[in-house]
DNA sequence: CGTCTCCAGGTTTTT
DNA sequence: CCTGGAGACG
């Protein structure tokens, strides 16, 4: 066995930290005090002292800090891991859902709707019950729909019109076996009120439990956590309130709270040194947090250097910013002789990363961006998806709608209002529905369209016999892809020769990843089932190689929480970007976390620190007029060195920007 | 009855 | 730039 230096690698309260394994025990990490250290060295500990691997969980927020953390205790411990359980809170749900939701009526090889998935569901629901579908704000519905279910809002004057039209939405996810994200968390949580026996083999099995970024833990995510919990109560939560950033998806910071309250005798660690980032750093990042009424007292302290200047540099438009920060990269590299990979470009929203991009393309910079649209969110992949999700699950209605007429077979409104009364007269699937009328010799299906269909059947029952045998997975979902025309319908579709080469490329890729999925040795589950469970979950760059690349990362806020760099630039930092105006309109409150956000955002950086902002930017194709963040302004100005673009300014904009300038510095003397 | 074409609108952040 | 919907057309 090998030995990890737990006195050496660690200051004293994160020895302490480390070694308190037993009892429940609460740990404020301040951004940068070695949290990610604590844990990992924490689980080496446990297994240090003889401690099964299987019983011990650890979750995470992401996949991807999932995939890390076991990264790094593999490579503390340099012991194999097969037993030990690091799982988001969603992917924990679909494990205990594989193993027990038959207990609620649904069959195992159900299906996970994503966002997407959805909010097409509620338009077909409302469609069906004659809701008003085509004005219907499905994005507004569906997120109303996961407040209710995970019980941060009640049925209230204001949302109980959408009441049937919910309940509705619910029995049609079970009748099509499927479940959204919210029940990956809630119906374990039923299962296991309903059952208790099925809760107690897996607190049998597990002694210690850790949660990482507790602070954006849902209330239901605790419930979850505390029932599996309960009877060792060695529960490790892990967390800051000044990161909490996703209250908008439920997360609550008041579970603090509520452990305390749970778990009277608790142990409480606080981690303030900070580790990570430059004295002036630090300092901006404090000054700003200090403006937020709402959290728990803490200061983080360094004894790090003043390091060097933090910048704002202020730029004509979008095209000059994304320009200026290239530049700020290339010779920054240079001087403190950095990698690419050193340097992260954060911004609010993932439709600014656009002229950053152009920009890096034209001085041929290498770069990597993480988030927006999921490569498993694609039209055209999804499609393919449908196609293994109905071969998969036959009672997804839902999925079997989305495909029944791509490529083009004919299929209208008429003919699935048809299939659909079947269905429901005799309260089938609307699969079987079809495979009745097929074989019905009465049936009003028009001779051209049951052709086809009859054709699209077959294809399906083909391929599926193919699939499920579980070998050449890739090369038989290839094979059904060309079956099916599927190239000829993408240029039908676009019309735009490129687009739909870029499309299919992105189908071929999703094989590559079947195919890679079923050939890694590995991977102890290599069936369809489970590669579709997975792909849902995880919705962004997670299959990317990532950190073996020397890239620049380009990404937004959000998804940065938790990373690091040497340099940090964070674009855009303007008002109603930072904060954003929508989560400022919605919720006068939200200033709070907005606030958090930019904290977030500044304590990512070590080294240097750069910020940026436009005059002017594009919004919507409309050129807007922009004004610096006013969280700038809760920074004492001595601490901020602001560079100014002169070549391109006009005389008369230049005054009415100083003008400005001196207003703001004035009314922030008087504010002070 | 189904498909094609044109037009408007635009979702903050993500499992 | 891309998606989804309405309306014309075959």
């Amino acid at each position: 066995m090998s030995v990890v230096q737990f006195e050496k690698s660690l200051n004293d309260v994160q020895l302490e930290a480390v070694q308190t394994v037993e009892g429940p025990l609460l740990i404020l990490a301040g951004a940068g005090s070695g949290k990610t250290r604590v844990i990992t060295y924490r689980i080496a500990y446990l297994l240090s002292k003889n401690i099964h691997q299987s019983s011990i969980m650890a979750v995470t927020f992401t996949n991807k800090a999932a995939k890390e953390m076991s990264g790094r205790i593999r490579e503390l411990t340099r012991k194999r891991l097969s037993n030990l359980t690091i799982s988001t809170f969603h992917a924990l749900g679909v494990k205990i859902l594989k193993e027990n939701i038959d207990i609620l009526g649904y069959k195992k090889n159900f299906s996970i709707y994503d966002q997407v998935d959805k909010q097409s569901l509620i338009k077909e629901v409302a469609r069906e019950t004659g809701f008003g579908a085509e004005s219907l704000d499905t994005y507004q519905v569906a997120n109303i729909f996961s407040n209710i279910k995970s019980q941060i809002t009640g049925w209230t004057s204001l949302n109980d019109q959408f009441k049937d039209l919910y309940d509705e939405y619910q029995a049609h996810l079970k009748l099509y076996n499927a479940v959204d994200f919210d029940d990956l968390i809630m119906l374990p949580i039923k299962i296991f009120s309903e059952k208790p026996g099925i809760l107690e083999k897996y607190t049998n099995q597990y002694k210690y439990f850790m949660v990482d970024e507790f602070q954006d833990t849902s209330l239901t995510q605790y419930q979850f956590i505390k029932l599996l919990s309960y009877k060792s109560k060695n529960l490790c939560v892990v967390g800051d309130d000044d990161q909490s950033i996703y209250s908008w998806r439920g997360a609550n910071y008041e579970n603090l709270l509520r452990f305390e309250k749970d778990y009277p005798g608790y142990r409480e660690i606080k981690l303030e040194q900070n580790y990570r980032s430059t004295g002036r750093i630090l300092l901006v990042a404090n000054k700003l947090i200090q403006n937020n009424k709402n959290r728990k007292a803490k200061e983080l302290w360094s004894g790090a250097e003043q390091g060097e200047p933090i910048e704002l540099n202020i730029t004509q438009n979008e095209r000059q910013e994304g320009e200026l920060i290239a530049g700020k990269i290339r010779s920054l590299r240079i001087r403190y002789g950095l990698q690419y990979r050193d340097f992260g470009v954060l911004v609010r929203t993932n439709s600014l990363t656009r002229p950053i991009e152009e920009a890096f393309i034209k001085d041929s910079l290498p770069y990597h961006v993480s988030g927006g649209m999921s490569f498993f969110q694609r039209k055209e992949v999804k499609d393919i998806i449908s196609y293994l999700r109905v071969m998969t699950n036959e009672e997804d209605d839902m999925n079997l709608l989305r495909i029944i007429n791509i490529p083009r077979r004919g299929v209208g409104r008429k003919t699935v209002e048809l299939l659909m009364d079947t269905a429901k007269s005799k309260s089938c699937s609307i699969y079987s529905a079809l495979a009745a009328h097929l074989k019905a010799a009465n049936s009003p299906l028009g001779g051209k369209v049951r052709g086809e269909l009859d054709e699209f059947i077959n294809t399906l029952q083909y391929y599926r016999h193919k699939i499920l045998s579980g070998k050449n997975m890739g090369d038989s979902l290839m094979a059904l892809i060309e079956h099916i025309d599927y190239w000829d319908f993408l240029l039908l579709e676009t019309k735009n020769k490129n687009s739909a080469r870029w499309k299919y490329m992105n189908v071929e890729s999703l094989v590559n990843s079947l195919a890679d999925w079923e050939s890694d040795p590995d991977n102890p589950d290599p069936n369809i089932y489970s590669y579709l469970n997975r792909i849902t979950l995880l919705s962004r760059d997670d299959n990317e190689a990532g950190d073996e690349d020397n890239k620049i990362n380009l990404m937004t806020i959000h998804s940065a929480k938790g990373l690091e760099f040497e340099v940090v630039c964070i674009a855009g930092t303007e008002r109603e970007l930072i904060p954003h105006q929508r989560s400022v309109e919605e919720n006068d409150t939200n200033v709070e976390e907005e606030r958090r956000l930019f904290y977030v955002a500044i304590t990512r950086a070590k080294k240097k620190l750069i910020m940026t902002a436009c005059k002017e930017r594009r919004k919507k194709g409309k050129k807007v007029e922009t004004d610096i963040s006013p969280f700038i302004d809760e920074i004492p100005e001595n601490l901020i060195e602001v560079n100014r673009e002169e070549e391109v300014v006009d005389t008369d904009a230049a005054n009415e920007y100083f003008k400005k300038m001196k207003a703001r510095m004035s009314q922030k003397k008087g504010g002070t």
